[in-house]
DNA sequence: CGAGGCATTGATCTCAGTCAACCAGCGTGG
DNA sequence: CCACGCTGGTTGACTGAGATCAATGCCTCG
């Protein structure tokens, strides 16, 4: 087996040991923008001090969730915009069947519950992957507040064109024919996504359930595990359990002839 | 054959006469808003006319396209926001393999190019499918617009929110497994759209080919193929050409069970 | 009227879904 | 403390849906 490379000990070890503890950031305790972690990520780049204190102004509620708890539920009128802090979450759709369908998931920096603003009720069910901490942030507050402050005006703008240039990443994701294809881009998405913020786009650990990420790509639990065995016999990545570490990035991207950008 | 419904010399020419011409709406001749015949569509709908008054001061400009010709380019600067004021349009990603992958369809009233505004770049090529009406709306003019009038404030949140919601509902249509249910869905989607526009839901022309279907579904053009001709069969659908009549709503529907919100 | 693009249909083969067994980790309770 | 059962993950054998390859038909446009 020339290509084959097993996880070893070793680096078994190393995915359990760093995956959780060295890339998550550390628990907030204050609620105010300026102090808070993520705060970089969570709003756009170039904001000054200047414009940061009118959010102060919003008096943030932060509030933490054990996995599986419900964060905001479809049908539940719009009053917040959820900023993860911490932790993962996932936003799901019930299908008519009755089963759950995966819209999306969300790391800490991004935001949640913006669909509901159109029509003032959520379309989407938020739910806790990990312990996670989320900051809930009251709408009609925030509207107030960029209205007297130029500045803070594109907030909002920025922040949901964000969510558009992923969405559209996604669409283009899921519009690939083949598993293999789906579930690299998959890896590829989550990997850049924590680059951008600063943590290791080679190792991390997938906060959701294979069958959450098969509900999500469209095909069934065995095909993403077989898959994710695939692409370790072939050296892409190696894993224990839910940490992934990406041995060859460019060889991933390479070999589905992918690029999301 | 008891099911089965071809469909007739008469049906046939229904779908011909009806779809491009009595569904579409007539061409506009002025640009502002106020007149503009898909305001109602493009504007989220409670607008009065003293909210529309200060739109008037963007000034905005109509041009007319092709079809296949380009609208805008992934890498073009961001300056505007693009709204279809008839006619159709696709947005499309440039795959590494050099084949592009459609990322959406666009109907009169939607608008194009929000991805652009979170990195000042479009991440997307926009291109005609029909003769197409597009209003150019330059972004900085609506900012400033927007600052000095608290009620047209809303405006960009509530269409990019419906952008987002409507991006969420394609992303879990994206993660149905079967290529019925996709093709299904996709059907449905656009069924609910021209509704929304106060068009007929069940009898409307594809503006894209197959081929585009196939690239947004992730299902090849051979299985759109195969697959309308067995919904024709058992008798959802009427078609001639791109020409569509969905001659059994809630059949469809039912039979792969979802429900696109 | 002919050419070329688009759509449909058929035959074959491959990949992913299905069904089922098995394993590892974990919390519960004896 | 270990036995137990449960959930989540992996693997195998088989089947079926969809991709591929290829041919034909249809419509549009020059």
């Amino acid at each position: 087996m020339p290509k084959l490379l097993p996880p070893t000990k070793h680096s078994v070890h190393l995915l359990r040991g760093q995956a959780p503890a060295a890339h998550a950031p550390a628990p907030c305790t204050n609620s105010h923008c300026e102090s808070c972690c993520v705060g970089a990520l969570c709003l756009p780049g170039a904001l000054s001090d200047e414009d940061l204190r009118p959010l102060a102004a919003l008096s943030l509620v932060t509030r933490r969730f054990v996995p599986g708890e419900t964060i905001y539920a479809d049908g539940d009128r719009f009053r917040f915009i959820y900023a993860v802090r911490s932790g993962a979450c996932k936003t799901t759709m019930l299908r008519a069947d009755g089963r759950e369908q995966v819209a999306g998931f969300h790391l800490a920096g991004d935001f949640m519950g913006l669909e509901g603003l159109a029509e003032g009720v959520h379309g989407t069910t938020a739910t806790a992957l990990d312990d996670a901490q989320v900051c809930l942030i009251p709408y009609q507050r925030l509207v107030a507040v960029t209205a007297s402050y130029p500045n803070a005006k594109d907030l909002m703008a920025h922040v949901m064109s964000q969510e558009i240039v992923h969405d559209g990443s996604l669409l283009v994701l899921l519009g690939l024919t083949e598993a293999p294809q789906r579930l690299a881009a998959f890896l590829l998405d989550l990997s850049q996504r924590h680059a951008a913020r600063g943590w290791s786009p080679r190792e991390f650990r997938l906060p959701m359930s294979r069958a959450e990420i098969g509900s999500f790509l469209g095909i069934k639990v065995e095909t993403v595990s077989r898959t994710l065995t695939l692409f370790e016999r072939r050296g892409f990545i190696a894993r224990r359990g839910r940490g992934v570490r990406i041995t060859d990035l460019d060889g991933l991207r390479a070999a589905y002839d992918l690029r999301i950008r």
